[in-house]
RNA sequence: GGGCCAGUAGCUCAGCUGGAUAGAGCACCUCCCUUCUAAGGAGGCGGUCAAAGGUUCGAAUCCUUUCUGGCUCACCA
């Protein structure tokens, strides 16, 4: 039973006595006393002052004399305000501390029999993965590992992205311009190298683009074909000075876009691809290919993974049959030109389509088909989370009102798992404008910053060169994730190159620190036995062990907030309280035996629970650095 | 224009289901390695919690309005 618990029980019984009121616990508010204060429970009492009908801190004194006198676990009060702050004995906090240790995966829910999907990563298969998809998987990855750490299990999945318009461009640069390379010929990584047909369309495109709109505009142009929103454009272009010109210009461009031979070549490529043309569906089997074995390398230094993949060239169809059903139920309309619509102006949304005129699937259609394969898949699913980035917040709302209209009972556990964006000090990412931070590089670039950091420190005598990188790997990819998962996910971030590879303050290898600080500690012979209650406990030893009574709460927060953050900041707060102690008692050079067991049992729970916090963020820990 | 999200120290972020004098890290300035790993610790400097009203014994937190920034409202994904 908690403490708050315990003492709210003797609180209503001291309110009875004093006041002959009895009400709602609600009213009895307990907080954490704050560190400038003596005590280590404090009760407000404001609440109680409309029964008490007294001045706050008159009724503090009495509650807090009435406490002293009929619980056995508050040694001490003092009132300040109407704040009535209460030291509760030794005894109690070496018990938690026993119990603790005792309890096999303390902070870890049982198995609740539920089974719970987590979609993460889910890129696009023309281009490498950069910052965006990292915050992505590490927090899709832990996001999986906090769920299973409240008793669900877990599948993790994707939906690979592997058809479409966007990895034609790169197909079909790649068969124009690739003069064959391969990734053996070129040494590139297969990713990359699609990545940068793909970048090779869009400069051709862009060439091809503005040779046509200059030709549109020049003076001998006479294609009377061209439509009449163009005509028109082109006349104002004539007709208008330098300033004016460029707007035009640039409307012009997107509509001559479509109008170039390229971008006609890939739309004819999708096509074929749609009709299943032998040697578009040879070309575009061999490209993605290259980019699957580009993508593992990834995941594998991210060091995440999955239990199940769907690809879209998969599932793509699936969703039309859903629309049907719904057309037929009414829930769905078709417009004169075929098209199928939902609308959904009484939920204070808009239209939204969910078939085009010619039958072919859009994203919507595509997600639920895809949603309802998947609880097909798994007849035990529970729910899903989708880690998608909250520029298509409005996507998921209307996707799960529609799954919920179709009658769906399992929509009401979909969840969109919605984080910002990562920005640049130089602003966004912009692939076009070539500011996109890669994930491979950016991971072999933090790596390398904490060998050069190891290195210079020197505290690894007798470590073999394997050892060494797995621990340069460690660091590394510990202060990355740890950076880009301290924060909400929820908000926006900056992504800041010199202070992601940063070592010192509220990074992943300060946390990392104080566990191979701990784990060589725990090196020495001395068996560590469960506290004796008679020991006195340090004041930094009592703080560490409230804050680890703490730690199954805050997983539970974690799993119904989906917030690693928190995980993250909680471990922050317990290392800084543990480096504190480090720094003010000493361990072995203490010459009572109870008092070295009680410090190295209490540095055995927090290296325990330091371990485990990072497990669910992805982290690994060494055991010395 | 409609909808959603955000605005806290020079910078990056906690705190937001209302509680005490708003906290960390970075940066800057002092100290501490003949104690177990100094990737550490102790301290200092630094705030109109975007602004104005309101509710309350009490507001960074809840409500209203305004300002600023972002995302979104595609027969793109």
């Amino acid at each position: 039973m908690s403490l708050e618990k315990i003492l709210l029980g003797t609180v209503q019984s001291g309110v009875q006595a004093l006041y002959n009121q009895t009400f709602n616990e609600n009213l009895i508010q307990f907080q954490k006393t704050k560190k400038e204060f003596d005590g280590d429970i404090t009760l407000v009492t404001f609440p109680i002052v409309k029964f008490s009908k007294e001045a706050p801190h008159i009724t503090g004194e009495k509650l807090g004399a009435f406490l002293l006198e009929n619980s056995d676990l508050v040694s001490a009060y003092n009132v300040v305000k109407g704040f009535l702050n209460l030291s509760i004995v030794d005894t109690f906090w070496v018990d938690q501390l026993n119990t603790i240790s005792e309890t096999v995966n303390y902070g870890f829910s049982p198995s609740n029999g539920k089974l719970y999907m987590v979609e993460y990563s889910s890129p696009n298969t023309n281009k490498p993965l950069h910052l965006g998809h990292l915050r992505n998987n590490f927090l899709g990855y832990s996001v999986a590992e906090i769920l299973k750490a409240n008793g669900f299990e877990v599948v993790k999945t994707q939906i690979v992205n592997d058809r479409g318009i966007h990895i034609c461009k790169s197909m079909l640069a790649w068969e124009q311009f690739g003069n064959g390379e391969t990734p053996e010929s070129t040494g590139l990584k297969g990713d990359k190298l699609v990545g940068k047909y793909y970048v090779r369309f869009d400069q051709e495109l862009k060439k091809e683009t503005k040779a046509l709109v200059n030709a549109w505009v020049a003076e001998t142009n006479d294609d009377q074909n061209l439509d009449e929103a163009i005509l028109k454009l082109i006349s104002a272009y004539q007709n208008n000075d330098e300033s004016a010109q460029a707007g035009i210009f640039d409307k012009l461009s997107e509509l001559a876009k479509n109008q170039t031979a390229i971008m006609k070549s890939a739309q004819d490529m999708l096509l074929k691809w749609e009709q299943k043309d032998p040697a578009v569906y040879k070309l575009w089997s061999t490209l993605n290919g290259w980019v699957y074995d580009g993508f593992e390398s990834t995941y594998q230094a991210m060091g995440v993974d999955f239990d199940k993949l769907y690809y879209e060239s998969e599932t793509y169809l699936t969703g039309k049959d859903l629309v049907e059903d719904g057309l037929k139920k009414g829930i769905f309309f078709q417009k004169d030109d075929g098209s199928i619509w939902i609308d959904l102006t009484d939920d204070g949304l808009d239209e939204k389509l969910v078939l085009r005129g010619d039958g072919t699937a859009v994203y919507m259609t595509q997600d639920m088909g895809t949603a309802s394969q998947r609880f097909l898949d798994y007849p035990k699913l529970n729910g899903i989370t989708y880690t998608v980035g909250n520029e298509q917040d409005y996507h998921f709302k209307v996707l799960f009102l529609i799954l919920k209209k179709l009658g769906y009972a399992w929509a009401e556990n979909c969840f969109h798992l919605s984080y910002g964006m990562v920005d640049l000090p130089t602003g966004k990412m912009k692939s076009r404008e070539g500011t996109v931070v890669d994930a491979d590089d950016l991971m072999q670039e933090v790596v390398d910053k904490a060998k050069a950091g190891s290195q210079e420190r020197g505290h690894l005598e007798g470590m073999s060169d394997t050892d060494k990188n797995n621990l340069y790997q460690t660091i590394g990819m510990g202060g990355l994730k740890y950076y880009l998962l301290k924060v909400d996910p929820k908000k926006r971030m900056l992504f800041n190159p010199e202070e992601s590879v940063d070592l010192n303050g509220n990074t992943g290898p300060f946390i990392q620190y104080a566990f191979a600080r701990i784990n060589s500690l725990l090196k020495s012979d001395f068996k560590v036995k469960p506290v004796l209650k008679t020991v006195e406990l340090h004041d930094s030893e009592r703080e560490i062990i409230k804050l680890l009574i703490d730690f199954p709460q805050v997983i539970k927060e974690a799993g119904t907030e989906l917030s690693p953050a928190l995980i993250a900041n909680y471990t922050y707060e317990l290392v800084k309280l543990y480096n504190s102690f480090y720094q003010s008692v000493s361990i072995f050079k203490e010459s009572d035996d109870e008092k070295i067991n009680l410090r190295l049992n209490l540095s055995k729970n927090v290296g325990d629970t330091i371990k485990k916090s990072m497990h669910l963020l992805g982290i690994n820990v060494p055991n010395q650095m």
